[in-house]
RNA sequence: GGAGAGGUGCUGGAGUGGUUGAACAGGUCGGUCUCGAAAACCGAUGUACUCGUAAGGGUACCGGGGGUUCGAAUCCCUCCCUCUCCGCCA
């Protein structure tokens, strides 16, 4: 949610934020402006008859104690028209406000000076490139047949189970997947300085609405419908979730936490192309990085979340590129990301395995998540950035095309030995 | 799941229909005092919206929502949450 009082003093910056984003049309702004200037007007009148209201009030209650009864009596009959008449401004200006509130919720954040514009992923920019490409002497198998190979991944029977893309990791590929996220944790925490959290994994509506995933993204969700609870699309959800309705001390920020979640979504909309194996699930493992921070600082922690995520890569050794996303790809709440995207061997296609987002104070709005500056000022919204730290399914479809060996066995990085207590597969 | 108790400001804790946005205490901030500090004393200290160039007004908010009333933190309904006991259970 942005910020009324920029819509109300640059609405051409929203308007062209919206073109920019290919958000649907302007129009919303013009409406919102207008119904907000009724709004307020009709909120001005309310105010005022609620005050006549309330002098009246206590003018019956001084009648009544000085033992005026007729007097107060009479009073008290010519409230009646007032009240009805509140009643009606009331309702008339609530409505209004609903609806104010709707066409606010359908307006996106604007996007960065940064952010080159474009219309859709084609205007993306690879911004950096890091580590070489494998090169294969014999016939690199994608990883579904690697992990079919070697047993590690059991696609069909958790469809039989549960559904296609619910998969049972099985013997070293479980033990590999607990690797992955024992080691983005450990690198989180310890390098990274962040706090580690273990989140619900089922969230209430008034979270998804404080990071944005409800209303409009609601299909995305699956939901316990007896309690109304959602699955967890992302830890994002929860963790930021963590400080809503709050006011923080100044001296507090920055807040960085670090979460595994397995993550559930439906990907309604998204079948055919691109679901071969682990490239699309609607369950999967992954490390989220979220942070909580001075508004005037948000986009140096933008590139440190960054940086945490491609440390990863790198200890990884896995070669990846990171694409500036343009304003045509951003995501309606944020203002600036990074995509980071692993290049998978055999498959010869770059994969994403990280978003890290700066949301300024898109989500602390909407969250309602403020801090306090020394000196008894007003509070104000904390930025809010995230970044995954990573996903897991991706990395272990590169990993395992990457370090595929002539013989059929896979080689794991060095960095990871010590997790999975082996250093190779078959 | 059953029975009961309760949810008030940064905190503790009053308040059961009429100057209560909320006593009192603590905390925090500012000041006096002091070489400095402590203590003591004085003062300030919620949020949102709205009107106003400003000074300064106004409205709403005592878990959420709704209702009764001229008037509600106080009465009624409903939902949520916390605590105690019982039952069930990892």
């Amino acid at each position: 949610m942005l910020d009324i009082q920029i819509i109300r003093e640059n609405p051409e910056r929203v308007k062209e934020a919206i073109v920019h984003k290919n958000a649907g049309t302007t129009e919303v702004v013009d409406k919102l402006l207008v119904l907000d200037l009724e709004w307020r007007e009709t909120l001005t009148k309310l105010q005022e008859v609620q005050a006549t209201l309330n002098m009246r009030s206590k003018s019956i209650g001084d009648l009544m104690r000085s033992g005026k009864k007729e007097a107060a009596e009479a009073a008290r009959q010519e409230t009646t028209t007032l009240k009805a008449h509140i009643k009606e401004i009331e309702d008339w200006a609530r409505s209004m406000e609903v609806e104010r509130h709707q066409l606010l919720l359908e307006i996106p954040n604007i996007p960065h000076p940064d952010v080159p514009i474009g219309r859709d992923e084609s205007g993306n920019q690879v911004v950096f490139e890091w580590g070489e490409k494998p090169t294969f002497d014999f016939p690199a198998l994608p990883h579904w047949e690697l992990a079919a190979k070697h047993n590690l991944i059991d696609f069909e029977r958790g469809s039989k189970v549960t559904g296609a893309g619910f998969p049972f990791y099985i013997g070293k590929g479980a033990r590999l997947q607990r690797a992955l996220i024992n080691f983005f944790l450990d690198l989180a925490v310890d390098e990274g300085g962040y706090t580690e959290i273990q989140p619900p994994l089922m969230i209430n509506e008034a979270s998804g609405i404080g990071t944005g995933q409800l209303p409009d993204k609601e299909g995305q969700m699956y939901e316990a419908t007896l309690d109304r609870f959602f699955m967890v699309p992302t830890a994002e959800v929860p963790v930021t979730n963590f400080l809503r309705d709050e006011i923080l001390d100044e001296s507090q920020l920055p807040l960085l936490y670090c979460a595994y979640t397995p993550c559930f979504r439906r990907e309604a909309g998204s079948y055919g192309k691109d679901v071969r194996g682990l490239n699309r699930l609607h369950q999967f493992d992954k490390v989220e990085l979220v942070r909580f921070v001075h508004p005037e600082t948000s986009y140096e922690h933008l590139e440190s979340i960054r940086a945490n995520a491609e440390n990863a890569l790198q200890k990884l050794r896995l070669p990846y590129h990171r694409l500036l996303m343009c304003t045509g790809d951003l995501g309606f709440t944020q203002t600036k990301k990074y995509d980071l995207e692993v290049w998978s061997g055999a498959q010869a296609r770059w994969l994403e395995v990280s978003s890290v987002s700066n949301f300024e104070t898109f989500q602390a709005r909407r969250a309602n998540i403020r801090f306090r500056a020394s000196g008894n000022k007003k509070p104000q919204f904390v930025h809010t950035l995230n970044g995954s730290g990573l996903a897991l399914p991706r990395i272990v479809a590169a990993l395992l095309e990457n370090g595929q060996q002539a013989n059929g066995s896979i080689h794991l990085p060095e960095a990871l030995i010590p997790y999975a207590g082996f250093d190779t597969i078959g």
